[in-house]
DNA sequence: CGAATTTGACCAGCGC
DNA sequence: GCGCTGGTCAAATTCG
């Protein structure tokens, strides 16, 4: 498994500590399978990091799923929801796989010492600015700086598509991320897009998307940095939305939001310890611990491309097909 | 016309 | 110390 993981990494992630846990990824919808495969799979130890998610009922469903998955634990009952909910994956499924990644033995001295990490969470509504440098020169990239993967199916035709040559469609979550650049890198045929968050003036929640080397059906989506602002409304993701090709070509309008909560928060997952206060535990401090998270990992070239180019129509309205109203999950949320 | 994306340049971390 | 490489900026471009 590290070595699978590793393989698939470079640069600076060379320290992946991997646990036992996973979700059984099995046999939800494709859709279902695709987004809800955001599900967290890592295991928080000790004192629970997320705890002070359990106020947010949006993001209770994840920790549960991520703790009651992988250690058997029932949270409140949705642990068990989530280890029932999935099914044998179909040969389609593929898992995202989310990965909290640090350089350990590094990690804690760069936290103490005011590192990246700490950063993350005081830099939040205190960013520097510099005439030609608006980041702190902790976000360049740092040998001890934590980041979380997440492994996550890559729309493959419906990027092909694209009326952008270097388009990448990125699976939506309930942020909004507005793309700053793009790099090609070294030793990968694919370019890393760079995204920060648009959802709050100031956040300096970021994301990296790459399509991995191992498995070009596969993308790779790095966070750093935490949001510093709460999940935001459906009416603000969509006002700061990346721009997607897919969408510049869709004809099919958005059907009205019924409510902030119409977006899927399992999709946000990923980001669900920014909601964490700044002095919270966060997730990526925990990775110190040593804990180890386990990706799963998906058959190779179990997805065709038409799969992807199904998938990517999701991209719009994806919680309006996983979810239906009458879903008790769904009525969780609302 | 406003907002998002693209893309080249700049800058800093990191390895040698 | 130097060069390579990744990360970010910002002007130009594109799109709705």
């Amino acid at each position: 498994m590290c070595d699978y993981f590793s393989q698939r990494m470079d640069g600076d992630l060379t320290d992946i500590v991997l646990t036992g846990g996973h979700l059984s990824n099995s046999g939800l919808d494709p859709f279902l399978d695709d987004d809800a495969n955001w599900q967290v799979d890592q295991l928080l130890p000790n004192s629970d990091p997320f705890a002070d998610l359990q106020v947010d009922p949006m993001l209770n469903p994840y920790v549960a799923a991520a703790a009651g998955g992988a250690t058997g634990v029932d949270h409140g009952g949705f642990g068990d929801r989530f280890q029932l909910l999935p099914p044998p994956p179909p040969p389609k499924a593929v898992a995202a796989k989310v990965h909290q990644i640090s350089l350990s033995p590094l990690l804690p001295k760069m936290i103490t010492a005011g590192g990246p990490m700490a950063g993350a969470a005081d830099r939040c509504g205190e960013e520097q600015i510099s005439p030609r440098r608006a980041t702190t020169p902790g976000n360049k990239r740092r040998k001890g700086q934590a980041k979380r993967v997440v492994y996550v199916p890559a729309p493959a035709a419906a990027a092909e598509g694209s009326n952008r040559p270097s388009g990448e469609v990125v699976p939506s979550d309930l942020w909004a991320w507005r793309k700053y650049g793009q790099k090609p890198i070294k030793g990968s045929p694919y370019p890393r897009g760079y995204y920060r968050c648009s959802s709050s003036k100031g956040c300096s929640a970021r994301k990296q998307v790459e399509r991995s080397r191992a498995d070009p059906n596969m993308l790779v989506v790095t966070y750093t940095s935490e949001h510093n602002h709460p999940w935001p409304t459906q009416r603000n993701a969509l006002a700061g939305s990346v721009r997607s090709s897919h969408h510049s070509k869709s004809t099919k309008p958005l059907p009205p939001p019924t409510d902030a909560t119409a977006t899927d928060p399992l999709i946000n997952h990923p980001d669900a310890e920014a909601l964490a206060p700044p002095d919270s535990t966060s997730p990526l401090v925990n990775e110190e611990s040593g804990v180890c998270y386990k990706p799963m990992i998906p058959e190779a070239n179990l997805q065709p491309d038409d799969f992807f180019s199904d998938l990517a129509e999701l991209e719009s309205e994806p919680m309006s097909l996983i979810f239906s109203k009458t879903d008790p999950l769904f009525s969780m949320f609302d």
